[in-house]
RNA sequence: GCCCCGUUCGUCUAGCGGCCCAGGACGCUGGCCUCUCACGCCGGAAGCACGGGUUCGAAUCCCGUACGGGGUACCA
C-alpha cells in the first residue's frame, strides 16, 4: 500500500482529470430543484485509456485493449467481426490487464458468480492478464469460513485458477478485507483530509423528516452537513453524535464506459452523497472496494449488472483517491448481465437451482457447468455451442458480451454437460466416477476385481451417461452382492410378468448349455432362442430378461452385461427371477 | 416517484441497414437406427414487445409507449 508516499496537499495537485468536486454555495443539496444547479454543470468523463473516442474512430491505431471498448449492438460501435483474425494492434492495452474476483463469502456460491468468475478469468487469460481473487469479508455479521472455504474450493473444482490473490498470495495482498482495515483507516483519514468528503452527523430518521417537510419525492440524503459550520458542527459533537464520512457528489454528469453496454451517462443530482465508512469508524463496501480496485491496480471491473448504479459513485470516488494518491487510474468497469432462476426472478441464493454444490452433487462435470455458464450472456459462433475453455480463452471478448439477462435452464445445462461428457476418454470418465461410484457404495475403491470390472464396463456406460451420478444407476447391479441384488418393483412388475418370467426361463435354458460364456455366445444363443425359435420381437424377447438380470429396464447393453457378470452370477440371477 | 439497464422461437443465442418471408442449440414433436437407454441421422411446430420516424430498403438506426430488472441504505 501506498501509505509512505508523499502526501500530496488535499486540496492541490489536481489536473483536469482529477477535479475536486464542487462547492455548492447552498447549504446543502436541493432535491427536486435542478433549477438551483449550474447550468453550465462541468461533466466528469471517464475515458479510460481513450477508448470511447478510439472507437468512434476505429481506423485509428488500435494501440490500446481492442477489449475494454464496451460497445453493444445498436451503438454503433466496432464490435469485431466474428472470427476475424485478430490484427491491426496487439490484443493488450499497455498497461496489462489486471481483473478481480471479489465475493463475499456468505452462503453457498451461486451461479451467477461462477459466471462472472468465469468471465474474469477468461478476459485474463485472453489478454495474458492477471486474474486477483480477492474476499469481501467486511461484513462481520453475515460472512462465515465456511463459506470462504466452500468459495475457494469451488474456484479449485472449476479449475479457475488465480494468480494472485487468497491462498496463493501476491504483491498486493492481504487480499482478504478483513484483514485490511488499516488499508481503509488509512485511505478514510487521508479522504478527509481533503475536500471530497465531509463529516455527516445527520441520522436515517431526520433526513426522512425533511424530505416529508419539503415535499421532495427525490429518496436518499440530502447534503445537509456539507457545508456544516464550526458552531454546527460543534453543536453536534456536544450531542454525542458520531458523524459518518460521507462522500461529497461532485455536480455534473458523470458518464463512463461501460465494457458490455456501451456509453452511460448518470447526472451526478440523481445521485445522492453516499457513506464511506459507519460513524464507528467501519469502513463500508463503497469505500472498500474502490480502494482495494485501486491499490491493487485492477484495470477492468467486470462484476454483475446490480453494481451498475453505483458505478458513477465509485468513478468519482475514483477521482478522489487519484487526488489523494491512492488510485493511479480508474478502472474500466463491464457489467454482466444477472443469471435469472425461473420466473423472472434473478437466481436467489433461497433457489435451491441457484447452488453451485448441487451441480457438482449431481455429477456435473466442471467443464459442463463452465461451458453452459459461458453460454449465458456470451456465444462462441452462430452455430455451435459445445467448446473448450482454452477455445473460450482464445475467443472471449466482452464485446460479444450480452447485457440482457439470461435464465438458467437445467435441460441445456444438461444437455451441454453429456456433450462435454463424450469429449471425455473412456479412462476420463471412469476417473471422474469413480467418487460417486464408491460414495454410493457401488465400487470398494481398495478392491482391485472391483477396479478390474469398472474398467471393463465403463466402456459400456461411459456414452450412455449425461452425468456422473448416473453411472451408479447404470452400474449397480454388476458390483452388488446377490444377496443384495433388488429389482427396480415397477420394472419388474412390468416386464416380469407371467410371459415374461416364461421368456426369462426360455433363456434361461438356451444359455445354460453355453460351454464359454461370451457376449457373442450369449446373444447367438439368446437370438436363435428367443428371437428365431419363439418369434418374439427382440424388443419383447431381452425386455425381460434385462430385468432379470440387471434388474431395471434401462441397462448398459444386455449381452455384455450378462458376459460381465459372468456365468454362475448370470444364471443365478435368471432363476431368481423365475420364482 | 426519480434515475439507470434491458426486450429476437418456451429457454440460451446468431444477427451490426440489403446475405433474413430471421440461422444454431436445448426443450417439444414426427420418423430412421436399435436388445433397453443414450448416441447418431432426417423432418416439423415455434420468435424480431408495440407504435411512429429515418431510408430505395429496418430485427438492425432514431423517438415514444409497454413490459421486465436494478438502484435510490451508517447492505453488498
Amino acid at each position: 500500500m501506498d501509505r509512505d508516499r508523499p502526501r500530496p496537499p488535499a486540496l492541490r495537485r489536481r489536473g483536469p482529470g482529477a477535479d475536486p468536486p464542487q462547492r455548492r454555495p447552498e447549504a446543502g443539496r436541493q432535491h427536486g430543484r435542478p433549477d438551483l444547479r449550474h447550468p453550465d454543470a462541468r461533466v466528469l468523463r471517464l475515458e479510460r485509456d481513450d477508448a470511447a473516442a478510439r472507437r468512434r474512430h476505429p481506423h485509428r491505431h488500435p494501440r490500446g485493449c481492442r477489449s475494454d471498448g464496451g460497445g453493444r449492438r445498436g451503438r454503433g460501435l466496432d464490435r469485431r467481426p466474428r472470427h476475424s483474425h485478430e490484427q491491426g494492434g496487439p490484443a493488450l492495452s499497455n498497461t496489462p490487464v489486471r481483473v478481480r474476483m471479489a465475493p463475499s463469502p456468505t452462503g453457498s456460491p451461486h451461479v451467477g458468480l461462477a459466471r462472472t468468475a468465469l468471465y474474469n478469468w477468461a478476459f485474463a487469460r485472453k489478454h495474458g492478464g492477471t486474474f486477483v481473487f480477492r474476499i469481501e469479508d467486511t461484513d462481520k455479521e453475515r460472512n462465515t469460513e465456511e463459506s470462504y472455504e466452500s468459495l475457494i474450493d469451488l474456484m479449485q473444482w472449476l479449475g479457475l485458477s488465480w494468480d494472485e490473490g487468497v491462498v496463493v498470495g501476491g504483491p498486493y495482498g492481504p487480499y482478504r478485507q478483513s484483514e485490511r482495515t488499516e488499508v481503509y483507516a488509512d485511505v478514510l483519514a487521508r479522504l478527509r483530509e481533503s475536500s471530497y468528503t465531509y463529516d455527516c452527523f445527520c441520522t436515517t430518521e431526520e433526513v426522512d423528516a425533511r424530505r416529508k417537510a419539503s415535499g421532495s419525492k427525490v429518496l436518499g440524503y440530502d447534503g445537509f452537513c456539507r457545508e456544516l459550520s464550526a458552531e454546527q458542527r460543534a453543536a453536534f459533537e456536544a450531542e454525542g453524535r458520531a458523524p459518518v464520512v460521507r462522500f461529497r457528489m461532485p455536480d455534473g454528469e458523470i458518464t463512463f464506459d461501460d465494457l458490455v453496454r456501451g456509453e452511460i451517462t448518470f447526472q451526478t443530482e440523481h445521485v445522492p452523497d453516499f457513506a464511506l465508512a459507519r460513524a464507528n469508524g467501519d469502513p463500508l463496501y463503497t469505500l472498500t472496494a474502490p480502494v482495494d480496485d485501486a491499490t491493487m491496480e485492477i484495470t477492468h471491473v467486470l462484476r454483475g449488472e446490480d453494481l451498475l448504479s453505483s458505478t458513477p459513485r465509485q468513478v468519482a470516488l475514483f477521482e478522489g483517491l487519484k487526488a489523494i494518491g491512492v488510485a493511479k487510474e480508474t478502472p474500466a468497469f463491464g457489467h454482466l448481465p444477472y443469471v435469472m432462476g425461473e420466473g423472472n426472478k434473478k437466481l436467489s441464493k433461497r433457489d435451491p437451482q441457484a447452488h453451485m454444490a448441487l451441480y457438482r452433487e449431481q455429477g456435473f462435470l466442471p467443464e459442463g457447468l463452465l461451458n453452459y455458464l459461458a453460454l449465458l450472456g456470451w456465444s462462441i459462433a452462430p452455430d455451435r455451442d459445445v467448446f473448450t475453455l482454452e477455445e473460450m480463452v482464445g475467443a472471449f471478448d466482452l464485446r460479444d458480451v450480452n447485457p440482457n439477462p439470461a435464465r438458467f435452464d437445467l435441460k441445456k445445462a444438461e444437455a451441454i454437460n453429456a456433450a462435454q461428457m463424450r469429449l471425455l476418454s473412456v479412462e476420463q470418465v471412469t476417473e471422474r466416477a469413480l467418487p460417486f461410484l464408491v460414495g454410493a457404495g457401488v465400487v470398494d475403491e481398495g478392491s482391485e476385481a472391483d477396479r478390474e470390472l469398472l474398467a471393463r464396463a465403463m466402456p459400456l456406460v461411459a456414452e450412455r451417461i449425461n452425468k456422473l451420478t448416473e453411472a451408479v444407476d447404470m452400474l449397480g447391479f454388476l458390483f452388488v452382492a446377490e444377496e443384495d441384488f433388488t429389482r427396480d418393483e415397477a420394472d419388474a412388475a412390468k416386464l416380469l410378468d407371467e410371459k415374461g418370467v416364461e421368456v426369462v426361463q426360455a433363456a434361461y435354458d438356451a444359455v445354460e448349455p453355453l460351454g464359454e460364456w461370451t457376449t457373442d455366445a450369449i446373444q447367438a444363443a439368446l437370438q436363435g432362442k428367443l428371437v428365431e425359435e419363439l418369434g418374439l420381437k427382440p424388443r419383447n424377447a431381452f425386455g425381460p430378461v434385462r430385468v432379470a438380470i440387471t434388474g431395471r429396464r434401462v441397462s448398459p447393453p444386455l449381452f455384455e452385461s450378462m458376459e460381465l457378470l459372468g456365468r454362475d452370477r448370470g444364471l443365478a440371477r435368471l432363476r431368481s427371477a423365475l420364482g
